[in-house]
DNA sequence: TATGAATGAGAATTCATTCAT
DNA sequence: GATGAATGAATTCTCATTCAT
């Protein structure tokens, strides 16, 4: 009752470990770059243990990005499972995946190449893996968004299409971060997105002050 | 004086066609997969005749890509260039922007994935070429909102901020054609970028009725 | 005086059980395509279970030939020992060697591969030994022969030359069974191996009329 | 008219060079202990030659027995289709078989090895592909002994089983070669061939009296 | 003694690039 | 210039064997 999942929580771990390590570097260098044998050396396994593990390049590959879309939307459906108002949940959307990929800026590139990029072998089954994770935070925004539609607090229109327009959105400041050298914090662009987004989806604008016409 | 610009305008031409038929398959299939051998046959060019022409894989790779960006601003410049108004920029970006990459959809992948993945080589020389060619955009894109501003016609703002989102947001877009099976126009896609966008954007939103105050 | 000899049958009854798990694999598919650990797993010990009672792979494949080549020598001697005349000792033999290939038809590939084929390994260690061991059989041939000879049974000639040649005809059919889906049985084969030897090697041809008797 | 010519008369040579000297390599060593950088060395060629001549090591390995079979079949149907005689075809047979294998000793082992030995590979298909070459002969000795039973040359039996007899024969001298030092000539082993199964397949052996003629 | 995870040398194959024709 | 056969470095994956538990 001891010995085996003693040698299954070191399997684990191994498996935790070069995974973590390859996903690195994979994110940093690209899948063909990255030769088996580096990863070998550098999680600290002999070649042929990475073979024991995993059934090969491709799979460490994906499992590797896996995981971290999975660590990603588990922290983005935790944070929006703590809210309740529509506002809050798209706010909470937008805060959650700024600071995930801030936090994982490496992973971003490996994330978004394999999202869509070209398929890195014939079939695109990764990508679909992939999307159908993170389609279920899409879907909450999206029904967060209906929601607040027929509470008269977001302007009519398709809520999908207007899921896809915040998610792009947010992207883009991801992406802007990978331009600059070491960016140090993911607050003004989380305040930013929220704030351009919002302002065109609420009936009454945000903290803007809608009532008279003549501000000039 | 004729047999060389004879000979230098075939060249041209040859070269031309390969980029066209090497960026298609480097769209579809990624740069690793596509084997310069299969270039040559698809071109139907025998494969010396390629390193005559280009320095190796790379280089065909990364002047297949920049052809098309070229194109890319080519055409956005062009269409932004006709407009004055800030809003009419605006939009003129969106719509060319996504009636481009609606048009060379495969091209998609490649673009993006070039951006921001990781490098395909060791440097990231191909990205920052590809960034400033598609920074001119941008800056337009800035330069008219900055405009805008100034005339109160949009919300005060960094710029360059609100050049991204409304960028990131017509990429959004892009992103979703490549998951559908065939997309047939991008008119409704185009409506819905300028209309989430300029909706936050603009002091008095398009067709919505700002005059009452009393929202307290 | 109890504890040792139980250990000792036990590691016995190991070693004959592997032994033939193993020589089953290697006959249907061949030494390399025979991995130690699917011998470990058939057989139903751990991998390493197999280095303790064997010396390595190619140990393991030579006692497993040698095993059943001594099954062969002690079967087809038995018969041979039960006759005394020359006639009934080479029938013995055809009957012997083709009633035991014929219920090992598996080893069939194994041996004859490992007598005449490439050496697995450098050496040709291996077909030495499995001669030594079949030479047995065929000296016990030869004598017989030779001893019809004297008794003016036998037409006169080299008396391994003969064994070679009964000996090549009967392996002719077991080969001719290879080829068969599921022959039912060896009893035509034998009749036919030893009539055409028979009737060539008899001064008297069983079952022909060769009227004159003056030959002597 | 001339060039075309040339590069496939120069690919033709290099390919039978090439199965030439991997023919004897794999017949000394076996396919396994045979790399294919040592072919390529001893072939004088760069590795990749290898591949662009042939699909792979298996396909040459094929491609150099089959070539040698199409040989032994051409040798021994030329010598044979000289004769009428079905007593000089089944000679035919045995002498021409004799002296290709004694003139090709290493091919010998590679030969029976993969008619009867263990697919080195999953599939049986070269051995069969073999058999099929193969059995052309047997046909042809077979059609001989039938049509020789008809004359009242041959005793009656089944033409095949005799040619499966005759083959077999033959055959086991030859396995005597492989293990002498060096075999100086094949006469004395087809002399004994031909008389060990004429002398039992005839009606009237030769050299020995069977005075009457009567038997009806 | 039994176990099976870890090891790493070894091999087949690929493919960008060169260069003789 | 155009051609494509030849090159060989580079890389993935396999599997016999070892050894700590």
């Amino acid at each position: 009752m001891e010995k085996m999942p003693r040698r299954e929580r070191e399997r684990q771990e191994h498996v935790r470990h070069i995974l973590e390590v390859a996903g690195d570097m994979f994110a940093k260098r690209g899948f063909f770059k990255v030769k088996m044998k580096e990863i070998a050396e550098q999680a600290e396994f002999a070649l042929g243990t990475l073979y024991g593990l995993f059934k090969g390049k491709q799979n460490l590959y994906q499992q590797s990005i896996e995981q971290k879309v999975d660590e990603l939307v588990t922290a983005v459906s935790g944070t929006m499972a703590d809210e309740t108002s529509p506002v809050l949940i798209v706010k909470g959307f937008v805060e959650a995946k700024l600071r995930f990929f801030f936090e994982n800026l490496d992973f971003v590139r490996l994330y978004f190449a394999e999202m869509h990029g070209p398929p890195l072998y014939g079939e695109r089954t990764l990508s679909i893996a992939l999307e159908e994770k993170y389609r279920v935070l899409l879907e909450r925004v999206s029904d967060a968004l209906e929601r607040g539609m027929s509470d008269g607090i977001f302007t009519k229109a398709s809520p999908d299409v207007m899921a896809t327009a915040i998610d792009g959105q947010t992207s883009a400041f991801v992406f802007s971060w990978l331009r600059e050298v070491s960016p140090d914090s993911p607050e003004k662009e989380i305040e930013a997105a929220e704030r351009i987004f919002l302002n065109g989806a609420l009936v009454r604008p945000e903290g803007r002050a809608v009532s008279d016409g003549n501000q000039e």
